[in-house]
DNA sequence: ACGTGCGGGACACCCCGTTAGT
DNA sequence: ACTAACGGGGTGTCCCGCACGT
């Protein structure tokens, strides 16, 4: 009893949750219609309201909960605890192309990184929890590099946290290149690109 | 008079050009108004519509014309016939890092990447136009490197077409970190780490 | 030619304005509707954006033209020009409330009044023009009661311009009762007394 | 136990009339909003729904209660046995007025009169209890005069219904007067001028 | 070639009231 | 007695594009 209210509650709220983010990746955060979200969570716009003060506190909360559960999934607790991050960088951006190649669905690119490009600029909000997530980001590879060298699975000259940096921007750009190109071997190519950038770190 | 009529009439298209490029930078495509962009151009909707079919053509005819020249001006050619390109590379991304960060204003990216990361996956029109631009700047950086290559420049043993294609993807990261941290030093740190990439492939 | 579309542009703006009185007359004009009134205008909203910004710039118009001619006919034509002012403020009032009670209508009040009332408090451009209307009614009112006294139809004692105040005050007083007490009775008795207070200036 | 329920009980109720008062006050009844008084009040809505039936019950139990208070306070309370009505008459309206322009805020007219003009007209419910206490108003003044000329302070051939209705409309156009011109000297002299009135009505 | 008037539709916001539950 | 979730509707705003007319 105690729980029905509260959890049909949680429930809805995810409801919409999950049905702003397809929305959102699709069309970008401001070109997205609430009704068309409201719509598709099967969800009163008075109901929206009620759980999510406006459109802006929906993207807070979508980059809060979805999207940072979704960078931590893929990204981030693949290389949580490795002595060979180098190996598991490599392996996780395999992966994550080959998915993508594979779904063969159109490019949507990285919901982070679309987010960001789009937002940033507009809205210090979106720009603060972007940044965090992105240094967030960075942070964890970091480790894991360094975690490395003490492992002696990475060269001990290499730079944790410039390496770091760039593999974080690789992502961008090669989700970026497969955007606009809609070319799954050129996507390949470019993680194949940045594999052997990380290859050259080996002891 | 002939002569007079049509060179006000390409003025006057010009003007809406270069009004609509920092509306379209600021706001995205989708978000840029027209009546905004005929309102800064000083002209009105009537003549907005009578040089452009609309939005679209408007947005198609931007890129063909203002944003392939930004990228040949700022990318392409310093490139062109150079026979050191990994050093003419480095000093491209110094310089353009250099002026975006002492620029002081909000970091607004690449205006290429931007109509890439909202428009590509919308638009197929968009999307071809886009992916013509960088493929042909994956192009030239790739040539100029074998350039290097026969000039004995850049080892013989690199991958001009993988270099290129990790040299422009990062160059979509890089400005796409400096949107979201707005931190020059980071923007900084990332630059540096692809230059001490191409340092690696020196002979 | 030349006047067709100017012409026809003007009288839809004109349309709107029509359209737009009753509706914020009966309801106030913050709970007047603009869909109500370009419904009733036979307009669509985009013409009424067309020719005003938003509702606050129709309402501005709706002061500066319908109201203060509305009151420039009824108020001040009347004592332009009369060298008996008290007989012709009497007539005036006696006319106005004559004709509010004939109409059998429900009582609205004065228009002035009401904007007056509703958004005086709320928004610095509305109470700045209708400050401007009721300086303007007080000092012709305290003109003509100067001329009056010139022509010795007013004791040269009075006050004009606090006999003036009082006049104009004693007209929101008086539409203001008759609003609440729905009650002709009442309102005729009202003018009477003001029209007392005024039969004691006479010399 | 029973005693403390119900006394709660009628606190949260009169919490809730004591935060829509100053939100009508200032928006109007019809632009005042229920969430933004029940938020006032610290009261969910559940519980505002619970003491008043809706709105419309809220804005009755306002006028009966709060603004009824109000009035009786402010004006009918200095006339109740007085035996110089004249004076005290001008002493309540230089003290109210005084009051006001002292505070300095924004002259927001008087309570019951604001929702007189507003909601007269379109509400039968408002426009009788708002009548109500008009009437009561002048019935009360004009008692006061009575026992003033039964005294001797006022001339027995005024007509105390005359009079007392010009005072209580001269009230309503003083107010609004001090709305719309936020000008302190026009409303104490406006206040004068009725004053300078009451004074010729002495023996 | 260019300007104005205008149309239809979508947008985010947020309101008031009810119902299911505590 | 009181709360929170939720529904449906209406608000002002403003956009893109067309059809005139100049």
């Amino acid at each position: 009893m105690t729980v029905t209210q509260a959890a049909r509650s949680d429930a809805m709220r995810q409801r919409i949750l999950d049905a702003a983010f397809p929305e959102i990746y699709r069309n970008g955060f401001q070109a997205a219609s609430l009704n068309a979200i409201a719509a598709a969570a099967g969800v009163s716009k008075g109901a929206l309201f009620h759980h999510f003060a406006g459109k802006q506190a929906l993207g807070y909360a979508l980059l809060d909960e979805v999207v940072a559960r979704f960078l931590r999934d893929r990204w981030l607790a693949p290389l949580a605890q490795t002595a060979d991050p180098l190996s598991d960088i490599q392996a996780c951006f395999r992966r994550n192309i080959g998915e993508d190649v594979a779904s063969g669905s159109v490019p949507l690119g990285c919901p982070l990184n679309n987010l960001a490009q789009e937002m940033s600029p507009l809205d210090e909000g979106f720009r603060t929890r972007i940044d965090r997530l992105y240094t967030a980001w960075r942070h964890d590879v970091a480790q894991a590099l360094e975690r490395g060298q003490r492992a002696g699975t990475v060269r001990g000259d290499a730079d944790p946290r410039g390496v770091a940096t760039l593999v974080v921007l690789s992502q961008m750009g090669i989700w970026g290149t497969g955007k606009s190109s809609q070319d799954p071997v050129l996507m390949t190519q470019a993680g194949e690109a940045l594999c052997a950038y990380l290859e050259a770190l080996r002891p």
